[in-house]
DNA sequence: TTCAAGTGTTCGGGTTTCCGAACATGCCAA
DNA sequence: TTGGCATGTTCGGAAACCCGAACACTTGAA
């Protein structure tokens, strides 16, 4: 099994050792060669188990990710390991793609790694990852369209800081956050020389600002990077000049929303969580496999940006030792509202039941008579109701 | 065996409550009496298992220590529960003892919390202090989000004062009592210097405040400190800026209502009352069990202002020597003669089962869902209470 | 002391409640 | 027109609720 298993995960691109006592996995992981991602490690070992392997590696420090895979598993031992700090333990026989999801996101992404994933771990974000790199060799404009939140300004800065270009400076015209006038247009063009010129917004260029622009590009010597949100075809019906789109569209990237591709919403946030967590008085252990559930489950209209600002709420309103779904959507706590039926009858029997004792100055007999019961009934309630 | 659990707790000192179903553990978790410092759960329930009951209380919001006991686990739930959160996992047949001493571990740090509780004594509110400290040692904007009644504006003030600029006036603009002004917002900003500025009821400044304020958020050194209602995401489709929006949603704390946290209603009451009681010419002995009670059942949608209100209104009115439900509510002694249990149980169920059709547009299996009833029953209670 | 009255608790049974299944109906969209 | 989808309605069995009847106590007054 081991066997396959190294072969599986060569065929992923992973770099793979595979040691078959835990005397020699010891120093491998304590003193590896490169660091180590995580360690996916059975528990019966011809010299010893791989709890004690795991012992022994938090005893000096901080262990990478452990997936423990086990032929005859106790539950106890689970809770134990987990408890402490492994990130699966899994019975045999397994689901080797189950396994290799929890393995994507538990890895911490590599600095060193040649491509290391940027934008997520799903195809489309992998396709996004290929698109910049591929746009950074070229010289033709670019245009980014996505909705909000989804870092397109980064994505553009990437793409300058790849490129040739990249000793020039990157200039950046927001056309969002307030209205671009012909003067200050005109002034990031010839603050550009031959770097890079981003437009955020481009859709909200006004006629003026369109004209200036062509007209730049023919004369000057800059590279257009553009972004904008997904609604642009509707401008040109509006006041978009054709010529400017066709210009634009001829190369551009689009980046999906965060909720067609929900894997790279939970790795984001397993990624963003860390520097997050450094912050915190407590540091927590980790995020609660629910409330992955939850991001998962989410629509994020805003995006990573939404994320971003949720996941850092949530890291400071944590209450235990772990992120809760509550934290992440605590308005969601209100409109869960509407308490059940069986609640509100027994807060009203509660009620009724504490007033007419109060009445009766705590004789049941006469409560009950006054609430139109049987005394066995009411001493029933009461019980039920811990009164 | 639940019969022998409760008895050994109880003598180990332990106040115990025993649920044997799901659906009536849920409530007595939720809003409960008295703070909950565990819960021992079984997996298998007669109306469900114990991870739904507890997946159900991570929704929406922090669950006390869960303990899991259970007949025959499987690995696969054990871990996901224990990376959810719950404390421990233990397979049947199981050391008495042992289960005892993982209590005892997991109750001992509650204990050692020991920060005073400043907006109550529910998971919850200890979650707002806490946001509240952090976001004093902070310099970002922070939005204070909730319903009217919450002590948002003084839960600015204190973020203020604990904040590295309280040496720097504090300066409020209210949004709600009258419309603020271009020159009244203009004024502020320039009193504020590099103190604080609190704007109650961020949501409805007019356009020209908003673009003022962004500007005034770029050059000026003061740090803003917003309240809004709940509803202010509505707001961005009609006049409100999504940059403003996304600026002041980046660090928010959402401040629950009090009728989600019943436990803290009574704390209130309890820490409100000694000085409204030191008034009186003939001191009162306290709040009768009966109007605690009412206490807790009542909605609040007026939140704390309105418990303080008729807190005040009771203890000027009250006779006796308690406060009494008559003086807390007095628009329900009309009918004077206690109705019977039967009558106030069906007078709760119909104005829940209203509440549920309205929120679901009359939806009867939608409403049914809500109430935790089967559509069968919630149809049979319509006939019966002529809806 | 004794008796009466009240409480805590259990038990067996009759009755109601609750649910899921089933089927007919009406309504809307393809 | 047809095929979902939600509602209106009935039905049978399981679970609950409710009650009266007991019985063992405590308390307090005669």
């Amino acid at each position: 099994m081991g066997a396959s298993l190294v072969q599986r995960l060569e065929l992923e691109g992973a770099e793979v050792q595979w040691h078959r006592q835990m005397l020699r996995a010891l120093p491998a992981i304590r003193t590896p060669r490169r660091p180590v991602d995580a360690v996916i490690c059975d528990i019966r070992l011809p010299d010893g188990t791989g709890e004690e392997l795991y012992e022994t590696l938090t005893r000096t420090g901080h262990p990478p990710a452990f997936l423990f895979i086990t032929g005859q598993g106790s539950i106890d031992q689970a809770v134990r390991l987990i408890r402490s700090g492994a990130m699966d333990y899994i019975a045999k026989p397994f689901d080797l793609a189950q396994l290799l999801i929890r393995l994507t996101q538990v890895m911490r992404p590599r600095a060193e790694q040649e491509m290391p994933p940027e934008s997520g771990i799903s195809e489309a974000a992998r396709a996004i990852d290929r698109q910049v790199g591929d746009a950074a060799g070229r010289d033709t404009p670019v245009l980014l369209r996505g909705g909000p939140g989804l870092g397109k300004l980064r994505l553009a800065r990437r793409i300058h800081d790849h490129s040739d270009r990249r000793a020039a400076p990157a200039v950046v015209i927001d056309a969002i956050g307030g209205t671009v006038d012909r003067a200050s247009l005109a002034g990031a063009i010839s603050d550009v020389g031959e770097g890079s010129l981003i437009i955020v917004g481009v859709g909200r260029l006004t006629s003026d600002c369109q004209d200036l622009l062509l007209a730049a590009l023919r004369k000057a010597d800059f590279r257009l990077i553009a972004t904008a949100g997904l609604r642009l075809d509707e401008k040109v019906a509006d006041h978009f000049r054709s010529d400017l789109l066709s210009l634009l569209t001829s190369h551009e990237i689009v980046v999906p929303a965060l909720s067609e591709r929900p894997e790279d919403a939970v790795w984001l946030a397993g990624r963003l969580f860390p520097a997050m967590n450094a912050r915190r008085a407590s540091p927590l252990n980790g995020i609660a496999a629910s409330a992955e559930e939850a991001i998962r489950a989410h629509d994020w209209p805003g995006n990573g940006r939404e994320l971003r600002a949720r996941l850092l709420r949530a890291v400071e309103a944590a209450v235990g030792d772990l992120v809760l779904t509550s934290d992440l959507f605590p308005e969601r706590s209100g409109d869960a509202g509407l308490r059940s039926l069986a609640e509100v009858r027994d807060a009203a029997e509660r009620s009724q039941i504490a007033a007419a004792l109060e009445r009766t100055g705590g004789q049941v007999g006469e409560a009950a008579k006054l609430l139109r019961v049987s005394r066995t009934t009411l001493w029933e309630k009461m019980q039920k109701l811990g009164l």
